[in-house]
DNA sequence: TTCATAGTTCGATCATAATCGAAGCATGGA
DNA sequence: TCCATGCTTCGATTATGATCGAACTATGAA
C-alpha cells in the first residue's frame, strides 16, 4: 500500500547534510548566495551547485539571478514550517549535532526563524500578546484585534505596509526548542524588524542568533509580560 | 555554521523508500508486526528488520514483544505530526506517488491519522465542533468547553476514562490534504472510535482509508455542520 | 580588452547503504 | 518432540549519489 504524498523524496533531499546546513542557514530568512552557501554547507563550488539544482527541483528553494549571483531563497513559508518540526522531532528525539556549540543556548534563547522571531523569546512574546487580547485565535487563524492594532501601531509598525502584502500577516510557527508557538507572519517579520531598528536586538552576521541588549531586554520584558503590559497600553 | 538538531540524519531516516512506506503505515495508529511491514514495504524479512532496527534507534518507532511476534507502531504524536507535516509539503509541491492510486481521493476525503478522523471530514468535525462553542482554543491548546463535554457525552463518549491519560485530550493536527487543522488528541481518537461504533465509518483492513456508510454521512453532516449542530443540541 | 570572480557542466572516484541468500534463534502448535 | 512460523544476524553484492579536479561560460571591474 503506497498512497499519499511521496514523503520518501523530499525526506531524501531534506536528508543529505551539505543539504540540510544549506536548508538551515535560509532559515534565516536572508537570500544567501551560491558560494555563501558552499561556505556554509563547507562544500566546493560545483558540489554546491549540484545540490541547489535538487533543491530547486524539488521545490524547496528559489533561485533569483542579479549579473553574475545567484540568490537563493527557501520556496515559502510552509518549507520553513516543515523544517521546524522536523527541528523539533530531532530535537525531542536527540538528535544533536555530536559537538553541541556554545550558540546552541543562544539559539534557544532568541533566534531569527525565517525572518520572524524564534526561541524563548519568541514564544514570550506571542504569549503575552495572546493574553492581552491584542492577538485572536479562531481554529489555525491568527488575528490582530483592535487593542492588537493600536499596541503595534504604537510600537511604530507601518499596518497599512502590511496589508499591502498577499502574505498572511499573523500565523502561528511551531518553535523547535521551546516546543510551543511564536508569531510568524508579515506581523511577526515586522515586529522583529521594529525591534531591530530600535535596538533592542540584533542579528548576527552569519547564523541565526538575536543578541538583546540589556536595554532591548529590559523593555521587551516591559512590553511582553502578560501582567504587565497591560499596563503599558 | 552547523548548528541546532541534526535534521540530516533524521531526514535522512524517513528519506529512504522502504522506510517512508513503514512509517505511513504505521500512520494509521495500529501496531503493525515485522511480517506484515515487510509486506506494506515490499522487502524481504532480512531487509524490514535491518529497516526496523533503524528506526527504533532513531526513536521514531518502538516495539512490543508478544512471543514470536514484534508490534510496530510510532513512538509518539510528535513523530506522526512531523509526517503529516512533510506530506504536507510533499502535496503541496507535487511531491506525488508515480501512479496516484484509485484510493487518493477517498484519503483526503476521510482517512485515519494515528487513530483519529482526518481528511475533509475530520476538518469538518473540528471546524464545527469550534464554531459551535464545543472546543475553545487557546493559542496551542484546544479544550472541551461545558457545551463540549454535553456534546460528546450524549455522542456516547466516556470522559471519565479519558480523563484518567496523561495524553493531551485535545490537540490540532495538521491535515496534509485539508491544509487545515482536524482534532488529534485522546479526544479525537474517541470520536473515531464512537462513530466506528454507531456504524456510521469504517476502517478498511488494509490502509488508512475510512469510509462512511449513507447514513453515517448524513448523521455525521447532521451533527457537524455549524449551522446545524446548534439546533441538535 | 583583459583579468578576476561567480557559477555550471562533465566525468571519474569512492563511500555508503539497501538488498537478499543462507543460516540460525525463538516461539507456538500438533 | 517435531515441524512451522516469525524474526534476526551475517556477509556478499550492487546500485546510488556525493564529491571534486578540470574546463568552461557569464558577468563585472579596471
Amino acid at each position: 500500500m503506497k498512497d499519499g504524498p511521496d514523503i520518501a523524496r523530499l525526506a531524501a533531499l531534506i536528508g543529505d547534510p551539505a543539504r540540510a546546513n544549506i536548508l538551515t542557514a535560509l532559515m534565516s530568512g536572508k537570500a544567501l548566495t551560491a558560494s555563501e552557501l558552499a561556505t556554509e554547507a563547507g562544500v566546493s563550488p560545483q558540489t554546491v551547485s549540484s545540490h541547489l539544482r535538487k533543491l530547486e527541483e524539488g521545490g524547496l528553494t528559489t533561485v533569483l539571478k542579479q549579473g553574475r549571483h545567484r540568490y537563493v531563497s527557501l520556496s515559502g513559508d510552509d518549507v520553513a514550517q516543515a523544517l521546524e518540526g522536523l527541528m523539533g522531532l530531532a530535537a525531542g528525539r536527540g538528535h544533536l549535532r555530536v559537538r553541541t556549540g556554545p550558540k546552541d543556548p543562544e539559539l534557544r534563547h532568541a533566534r531569527v526563524c525565517y525572518n520572524h522571531l524564534a526561541g524563548e523569546r519568541g514564544v514570550q512574546m506571542f504569549r503575552a500578546m495572546r493574553a492581552c487580547g491584542h492577538l485572536a485565535l479562531d481554529g489555525d487563524a491568527v488575528t490582530l484585534t483592535d487593542t492588537g492594532t493600536r499596541f503595534v501601531t504604537d510600537l511604530g509598525i507601518d499596518l497599512a505596509e502590511l496589508e499591502k502584502s498577499r502574505a498572511p500577516m499573523c500565523r502561528e510557527c511551531l518553535d523547535w526548542s521551546a516546543r510551543q508557538y511564536h508569531l510568524a507572519g508579515t506581523l511577526g517579520r515586522a515586529m522583529l524588524t521594529r525591534m531591530e531598528h530600535l535596538g533592542w536586538m540584533s542579528r548576527a552576521s552569519e547564523g541565526r542568533v538575536i543578541t538583546l541588549t540589556t536595554q532591548g531586554a529590559a523593555r521587551f520584558d516591559t512590553l511582553f509580560m502578560p501582567d504587565r503590559a497591560s499596563q503599558s497600553v
